[in-house]
DNA sequence: TACAACATTGTACCATACTACAAGGCAAGA
DNA sequence: TCTTGCCTTGTAGTATGGTACAATGTTGTA
């Protein structure tokens, strides 16, 4: 059996050794198994559980998301259906987000529109509308 | 001249009086006249400047961004071009969270719409992509 | 005048997700 | 064998943007 000691692990997984005793603590790790001499021995199981996180992560899932994704796998009592409302419910939380952003930006490419981009910053339209608008 | 305490102009702006403190703290308000118990005395010119903050920050801007556009406001020698470009900056910093975002809800929508919605979590599609996709 | 509501200060805490030490032990190659 | 590099631990710091609290002083209203 293949067996990986924390560097050796973090650089697999391309992230930093702290990172995965921070995970370990945070419970989204399972306590490793140790060498003679102390030493964290991983598995492919927990590179595999790592890769999980590190790409639901990527998917817009917090720690915590990640962490109940992670316990929902282990109870057999859990359906796939809690799953796929987690992940309506992330879906949703984005789409939101997005809608925030694009408004964002549309206010400060009209702002920067207004700018003809000279003469003193204290007669600024950008600024200017930042204290009209309210 | 019409003068809030710190209660009343955190009512105004509609924030906890404390955030006021924490803004002076930052330096993103001036240090307040006081009153002779040494209650902190703001003016409308002090409320303006918090809508401007707030405003600054609902488009988007860190505290830190602000700092700055405050600081080019009352600077003399700074141009409106400057403020023009952190906008454009901002823009662009916003376009690529937008871009993110999107790319994640069509990687969940497409994972949510593979799982039939039954059956235990331990075969649920959503999991299964999340650890053969790497 | 009593008393509630507001103000003051410094400091510490919250969440999120790490990152960085110091002081020491262990392992592997030249 | 020596030296370098990796491992261990606990603890503390980073960034962002606040929020909370205790102990104490002040103000306004009934």
């Amino acid at each position: 059996m293949i067996t990986y000691t924390i560097g050796k692990l973090a650089q697999a997984a391309n992230i930093n050794h702290e990172t995965v005793r921070f995970y370990e603590r945070k419970g989204l790790l399972p306590k490793p198994s140790r060498s003679p001499a102390g030493y964290r021995l991983y598995t492919d199981d927990d590179l595999k559980r790592l890769h999980f996180i590190l790409l639901a992560k990527k998917h817009g899932f917090t720690l915590a998301d990640i962490q109940e994704l992670l316990e929902l796998r282990v109870a057999p009592s859990s359906t796939c259906e809690e799953v796929k409302l987690k992940a309506d419910q992330k879906i949703t939380i984005i789409k939101d987000k997005i809608a925030e952003l694009r408004s964002m930006q549309r206010a400060l490419t009209t702002l920067a529109s207004t700018c003809h981009g000279s003469g003193p910053a204290g007669k600024c339209p950008i600024l200017d509308a930042f204290e009209i608008n309210n």
